[in-house]
DNA sequence: TTGCATTTTTCATATGATGAAAAAGTCTTT
DNA sequence: AAAGACTTTTTCATCATATGAAAAATGCAA
């Protein structure tokens, strides 16, 4: 099991250099591997003798989006969101202190931002994730931030506690969330969540794309794109935030 | 690891229906469900006390795309296509007789067809499917035909051998293999197969619709369709058929 | 509160995972 | 072709842990 976990983070590795990485001996983990193998979970790429994460390990995961609808519902919203905006829309939802990226549209454009499903992107540095994390109360809040340290992706990442509190309560006075540079320089996303039954919010829809296009003049504007799509989506899955609640 | 394929094949189980179906004890598939809980592979549903897929299990999976560029390169020519034949693009990979949709292009028309990404469908009863057994050598058709019977899905589904190699001649010469509601009553789709550097066929495309959209005076223009964008996307991979080989 | 069903924990035993070592395979150099 | 180095695959004895039975805990309905 440590053995497929750890090849799906750091893929096309040979069995001595997995064994070595993993600190056990070629022969248990070669073992595994074939066990695995014979499962279809990890593939043998008898070309460059690497080991690969297999087709049925694919098959398994896709079974994690079926659980709900919302992925399904969802994107017709992504794509109009997409055309009006002229931007790659996303849906993720929040994993262990991560955006999991679960689906897009993308858009045509020939610069564009895409992060495949499966994407996983540190929630504070995401519009996604920002937007999530506003709606955290604050003891979930805290559990995030001893969970890790803000880590710095580019010289905009919020890394201070207090300077993304504030940006939190910007984003939740604003209704969406804006990742300006934080995660990737040359690149913005802008990103509202999406409220479930309960007032939960169990998804962030956004679009994402250059610098260059997406300007700080665009921001605003895509954003009530953002936070309409949202809302339709959130209203389509019979959700509604917080502030509605009786 | 049995109960979790045996998990994603029937999601959404309780403890005692899984060990039941799996003959196993509840205290072992207890302790195989929460020691795969830590891991993220599966997770227990509070609400409904049933256990599912797990997210992590959906991060691991989608690496498995990631091992090439065919998806993403393919990407472009599937919305390309998607917008050119107002339907559904697919692309689709075979896998233990079976084809294994791996990403989409989604049409807005209001009916459509949507195989989401790791979806299995059988070869046979599969546009992207014939054209993949189109390009089989015929030792390795023998061994799909001998892996099962050629189950019947709809009153059109080629279930005779002799009948399903007419087809696969017809595909050849053609260049595009066509399902014409051997999967699903009320649904075509046509396919064409995608070629590697080695000449050989990696990959299918294809376009899938309502019959109320495809109908059979559609079939021949969507084909070529079709077979162009396959083509494009082969070299945009370098890749050939063998009749273009030396 | 009682009874029943399901889940979770404990415990003794059996199974199979483990690493060392040997065998086999592969590749390069002479 | 032979030798050497390295990697992978198989064998084997040992021990760690997976297993099922049983007990304890939990949840739900009457």
């Amino acid at each position: 099991m440590e053995v497929f976990e750890f090849l799906s983070d750091t893929q096309g590795k040979s069995l001595s250099t997995l064994a070595s990485d993993l600190n056990q001996s070629p022969a248990t983990v070669y073992r595994i591997l074939v066990t695995l193998g014979g499962r279809g979970l990890v593939e043998f790429d008898q070309v460059d003798q690497v080991w690969n994460i297999g087709a049925r390990a694919f098959v398994i995961g896709s079974r994690f989006l079926r659980r709900t609808s919302l992925v399904e519902r969802a994107r017709p919203f992504l794509r109009a969101l997409m055309e009006e905006s002229g931007e790659t829309a996303n849906i993720g939802i929040e994993q262990d202190g991560h955006v999991l990226f679960v689906s897009q549209v993308e858009t045509r454009a020939s610069i564009r931002a895409f992060f495949p499903p499966g994407t996983l992107s540190r929630l504070h540095a995401s519009g996604i994730g920002k937007a999530l994390l506003a709606e955290m109360d604050m003891q979930r809040f805290e559990k995030f931030l001893a969970r890790a340290p803000l880590e710095s992706f580019t010289e905009f990442t919020l890394t201070d506690r207090d300077a993304l509190l504030e940006d939190l309560q910007v984003t939740r006075q604003r209704g969406y969330a804006l990742d300006g540079e934080e995660r990737n320089l040359g690149m913005r996303c802008i990103a509202a969540p999406v409220f479930d039954i309960h007032g939960e919010a169990v998804a962030g829809i956004s679009v994402s794309g250059p610098t260059s296009r997406v300007g700080l003049d665009q921001v605003s504007r895509l954003g009530q794109s953002v936070l309409a799509a949202a809302g339709k989506l959130s209203a389509a899955i019979g959700g509604k935030s917080k502030q509605q609640m009786p």
